[in-house]
DNA sequence: AACCTTATTGCAACTATGTTGCAATAATAG
DNA sequence: CTATTATTGCAACATAGTTGCAATAAGGTT
């Protein structure tokens, strides 16, 4: 059903994702706002922010869950599908807006797919 | 260390994945083999068996570790890099031996990359 | 074949991420 | 202000994966 009520946990993450443009993991928003809220509640509310294409997901090397901000979508067309980079050096990780074609694969259809990139950042480079 | 002793758990582990090109997720691995061996002992093997360059490991959609064999790889020269293929009908999981060019990033440096295509494999498409 | 060394295994307990049911709380419409 | 119900906190649960340690068994040596 998306947020429906502007709450103060809400706008508590909002406020989180629109200081950066870093994704930022379930694991580090749970740790950074522990004395704020549960984490029931913060995974409820990421949930529902994705589902207003606010935020998208993916999910990082080690299989977390890591959040963005969603910047061209809305709610019916909702598809923030770009790969990932992950800086093996600092663990930031960001969205990169490059194009990576998949190739027809003969007898099957390809539907989407997740490229999760893993390397330096301009900072530890 | 790699497998050092042909057990009966490496033998029965190595058959298994000799019998199918496909990739096999741990989860169904503990299940299939519940009756013969501990967790424990899968988890292990697989690590070992991977380290010798007999398999390869990757993250499904759902986060959940998968194995495959290995085809061109020795210990020292362990580069299993290619997409895998997850058929969201069946849930097969394959290796595609196809060739996605990552493009350069500016500032960064591209170390490796996963990519991970949904869609419909040969038998449902 | 018997023996020794140590890689391997089973088990139980643990960690970590994520989910669920339900009662209490608080946004917001009227 | 009141009523409705979306949202939250909490505790309990689910599942994937890890760890320490004692028991077992490969496989080399005598
Ligand atoms: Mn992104
Ligand atoms: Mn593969
Ligand atoms: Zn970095
Ligand atoms: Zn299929």
């Amino acid at each position: 059903m998306g947020v429906v009520r502007k709450t103060k946990s809400v706008q508590t993450i909002l406020e989180i994702f629109n200081q950066t443009e870093e994704a930022i993991s379930v694991v580090e928003l749970i740790e950074r706002l522990k004395s704020q809220m549960n984490k029931t509640t913060i995974y409820r509310i990421l949930e529902r922010l994705e589902e207003d294409a606010l935020l998208h997901s993916f999910l990082g090397h080690d299989g977390v869950k890591w959040y963005a901000k969603c910047h061209e979508c809305s709610s019916h067309d909702h598809h923030d599908v770009h790969p990932h980079f992950q800086c093996v050096d600092c663990g930031k990780v960001d969205c990169v807006e490059i194009d990576v074609t998949i190739p027809k694969i003969p007898n099957r259809q390809v539907m989407n797919s997740n490229v999760l990139i893993r390397g330096r950042c301009e900072e530890c480079v």
